[in-house]
DNA sequence: GTCTATATACGGATAGAC
DNA sequence: GTCTATCCGTATATAGAC
């Protein structure tokens, strides 16, 4: 009994990782700025917020494809001619939304993965972590996925790759449970995937959610509890 | 013990629903003909389904909007004035994908609520028969959900609807399930979006369940059996 | 019923003034 | 660093011959 580590709130998570406000926005131009040709850092890091957030709002609603750039220029009140200063292309301001965002999860598994922490704590690190994460990032994460087919081909193996990856850390988990005698498993595989799927749900149906009021932290709890129920787990605490 | 019902297979399923072949085809046509000049009902069907499944491969590969009808008119081997004949316009071709998408489902929907099965029966060949029906549908379920934002809003608000009216039906059964003693459940519209999730993922993340080479029955299955877990329903059948 | 040719508009991208 | 004006390709859609 009470076995069960603490809960994780988002305060937390956003304490321990800075995805919004200047800070983050600084370090989006970090990994964007060889491609533009402007220098000044301040306004810069001010427009590419503009610019980004301007294309979640339109892409996010009609498609990437079919939002045209005057579009975004109104959006932004920056002119067209203003935009190529930021952006290489339309199609180079998709792929950066898409290693930005992949840069980001790959170094939040990292920094989990460095905790070295007992597989139910990790899982359910994992488990929150993710949709926190979601949560804050959702309009990068919708749109790398509906996007995803236009970027180019070894991109969109990238992103398979990450999810692939994702399941791998989730799968080992719940190997190591079951060789320490705590987890029941039967087919790793497809629950790994099961709880990505979950997770994904956060950002691709969150019209669903918002209409049923469910708070985030209650979804990220129904998937680790879900999960621990799937896999035979000890008690649970309360 | 032994409460379990027979397992159902993919065969079973195509015999009692055509969403295949030319049967298949001229329904698709009946839905259709009303928006199209071509009058000879034989000409019409073959051209339709070469248009339809050209637009899948096309539009599932790059996305609709980047599909031209130019591309599909080679892939087709119907020339831009010939399409046309066939189609209203380009919006209009995608409304029809999912007009048709939506009747099918409401069909099976509509023929399993019919037949009053008793719970666990009924969950069981909701989630077998969902997923049959988008492993045989594929790229139309795939298209309608890819695509949805670029159809008119009333559409898309249909499409949401199939959706939720789809977890209403899941709801009710868990709540029967629980009044007559056989399941536990504590949050049934989560438990309902995650069943939806599970199935929607057989299309959405094809590519995932190819690689590690899982048989469409296993994973029905598998979403079953994990459902029948959550709601603490009696022992499984061997 | 199917084709070719074409009207018309709009998209991404750049040049060059300020 | 930002803007306006413009180039040029390609998109949807249609007219009209066969």
């Amino acid at each position: 009994m009470a076995t069960w580590p603490q809960e994780i709130t988002i305060e937390a998570f956003r304490k321990r990782w800075i995805l919004e406000g200047e800070v983050f926005w600084q370090s989006v131009f970090e990994i964007h700025k060889d491609k533009m040709q402007i220098k000044n850092r301040k306004i810069a890091v001010v427009n590419l917020e503009k610019i980004f957030t301007a294309t979640f709002k339109l892409a996010n609603n009609k498609g990437f494809q079919s939002m045209s750039l005057r579009d975004l220029s109104k959006e932004t009140g920056i002119s067209m001619g203003g935009l190529y200063s930021y952006i290489g292309s339309k199609e180079d301001l998709a792929s950066v939304i898409e290693e930005v965002q992949r840069s980001y999860i790959d170094q939040v598994i990292g920094d989990l993965a460095d905790e070295n922490l007992p597989v139910i704590e990790y899982l359910q690190a994992m488990i929150y972590g993710g949709v926190y994460m979601m949560e804050i990032l959702s309009p990068w994460y919708y749109f790398c996925f509906m996007e995803l087919k236009g970027l180019p081909k070894v991109q969109q193996q990238f992103a398979l790759d990450v999810e692939l990856r994702c399941e791998s850390v989730l799968i080992d988990s719940f190997m190591t449970g079951v060789e320490e005698g705590q987890f029941r498993c039967k087919n790793p595989e497809l629950l790994a995937s099961q709880i990505t799927a979950q997770m994904q749900q956060w950002h691709l149906k969150y019209w669903k959610f918002r209409l049923h009021g469910v708070p985030t932290q209650e979804y990220a709890q129904f998937i680790f509890d879900n999960l621990m129920l799937c896999l035979g787990a000890p008690a649970e605490r309360h």
